[in-house]
Parts: structure tokens; C-alpha cells; sequence
DNA sequence: TATAATTAAATTGTACACAATCTAATTTAG
DNA sequence: CTAAATTAGATTGTGTACAATTTAATTATA
């Protein structure tokens, strides 16, 4: 068996379909001016409020060469604030804003609208997640 | 169940699993010189031999935004040649380089290394692959 | 307590990734 | 046959993604 065919490799088709399934949800996204990455910072946001860079980028595994950018593009669009920790300087404080909360009225069909074209039967996509939370915890230990 | 929850996507896993496990393999393509991308790009034609830049895409699911300068970055490092058709000029003809050639055994314990840091047993990574493949084929239909 | 070590963000540079547009070659249809 | 439509790549512009480095703030230690 040939382990360079890329139909012999796992990393392939999770890097397809990832990427693929991101594109789905391009144009609910653009209807509310968002990207699928500034999109996923959000769902942090909707849930805690108010979080630094630091933890903010341990939770979705982007540091901040990738956030620094993306979170001044969502405080230009109006969606978060940006501040220096008073306590300890070196924090950067994201805070969502009215605008920001108020987006996720705007986005609360888009799960489903993705999920609809994509025609996953209940039972694989519990065990996808599975899989995934299992392997995104073994990649967390080193 | 909030359904803008990070917890209850599936697609965020994907993501995830998806770059995490592709910078696994980044210090072992370091020491071959190339990138992830360039690899899958290789691994095609390793089998192929030959192949214009549509072909190419539709087997990676890439366009040609991302391949022109890839294929540009491979050529100058000598592992492919790019000539245009005689038979149609619109197509673009990538050819392996014995160097190109070369390069498959120096990648020879790649996948072994990455899977070794991976530690997903057999029935998992079967399952995974049968879903991402089935996936892949509904996302394929539209 | 001054200095070293650590930490959090920002910055720099390289490489995708893709939508949209453009150009040139080939096909198709009137 | 010839103009219109299609196709293949290239280009442009925006937005990640990340390694490596830098800067500033804080903490630890000799």
C-alpha cells in the first residue's frame, strides 16, 4: 500500500472538507458582512461578553498574528471594543458591543441553512464530532 | 440548545482537526522543503506523472488562484516543469522532474511520523475516513 | 531590589485560499 | 464562416494562518 496516495491519507479530506464546508457558509456570512473566521470569534463573544486576545486565541487555536488583524476589522465594523486591561497592561480586552449582540439575531438561521445542504445523517455526524473532540483533545496535550 | 454555541458546531472541529494535524507534518516538510499544500500538490503527481492545472484543482479542490503561484514556487524548486499544450494552449501541462521524483522517497516516512503523534486507533480512523469521503462526494454533487 | 525571565500583543514576512475579473484560445451556433 | 459563448489560466485584492521576532508589562529570583 502506498501511504503517499492521497487516497491513502486521512489529513487530505479532512483539509477538503473543512475547507469546503467553510465556503457553504460564505454567503449567509457576507449577508451579515462577516467572515467565517471573524464568525467563529463572535460565537466566543455571544457567550462570554468580554475576553483578552490570549484566551480568546486558546479557544478557537489561532494566535495572534491571525487575531490582532481580524479583531481590529470587527471593532471597525462596530462589533467589539478593544481596551488595555487596567490590572495588567499587557491584556488587550475584547468586548462585545450592542451591534455585536444584536448580530446574532442576524445569524441565528445560518447553522441550519448550512446544515441543510450538507446532508449528514444524525448518527455520522454524532460520531464525526466524536472523533474530532477526541482527537482535538490528544492534539491539545503536547 | 443555542445553535451559535462553538460547543455545538461541527464545523469548528473540522476546522480545527483540519490546521492542527496539517501543522504536524510542517516541521517534517521543513526538512524537505516544501509546504503542505505543495505535498498534496505532489502526492498527485507522483501518481500521475502529468497533469493540466483544471485537472489538478478538481482533484484538490483548488483553483487556479491558489495553484498559479504554487505551481510557480514547485517549478522553481525543480520538481515540475509547466508548459503550455500544443494540442490546446489554453492548458497548462505540469510534468514531474526526476528531482520531483526524488523527492517522493525522501517523504517516504512522513505519514508515519505524523500518524505516530496522532494516536487515533484503527476503528476511529476508518469511521473518520468514511464519513469526510462521504461528505466529500455530497459536497462534490452542487 | 535591580536584573533576569516570562508573558501578552503586535509586527513582519511567507504562503495559502478564494471571489472576481481579465486574457487568450477554442468551440459552438447562426 | 464568423461572431458569440465557453473554457483554461493568470491576475488582483482581501483575509486568514502561522513562524519568528519585537516591544512593553509583569513576575521571579539572585
Amino acid at each position: 500500500m502506498d501511504n503517499l496516495k492521497l487516497e491513502n491519507q486521512l489529513c487530505f479530506p479532512l483539509y477538503v472538507v473543512s475547507k469546503e464546508i467553510v465556503k457553504k457558509y460564505t454567503p449567509y456570512l457576507n449577508e451579515v458582512g462577516i467572515t467565517y473566521t471573524q464568525y467563529i470569534t463572535m460565537m466566543v463573544l455571544w457567550d462570554k461578553k468580554e475576553i483578552n486576545v490570549k484566551d480568546l486565541g486558546d479557544i478557537l487555536f489561532l494566535d495572534s498574528g491571525t487575531l490582532t488583524p481580524l479583531l481590529k476589522k470587527l471593532e471597525e465594523k462596530g462589533f467589539i471594543t478593544r481596551n488595555r486591561s487596567l490590572i495588567d497592561e499587557r491584556n488587550l480586552l475584547i468586548k462585545i458591543t450592542d451591534s455585536g449582540l444584536k448580530l446574532k439575531d442576524k445569524c441565528k438561521n445560518i447553522p441550519e441553512c448550512v446544515a441543510k445542504c450538507i446532508n449528514l445523517d444524525e448518527k455520522d455526524a454524532g460520531e464525526l464530532y466524536t472523533i474530532l473532540y477526541k482527537l482535538i483533545n490528544c492534539l491539545k496535550e503536547d
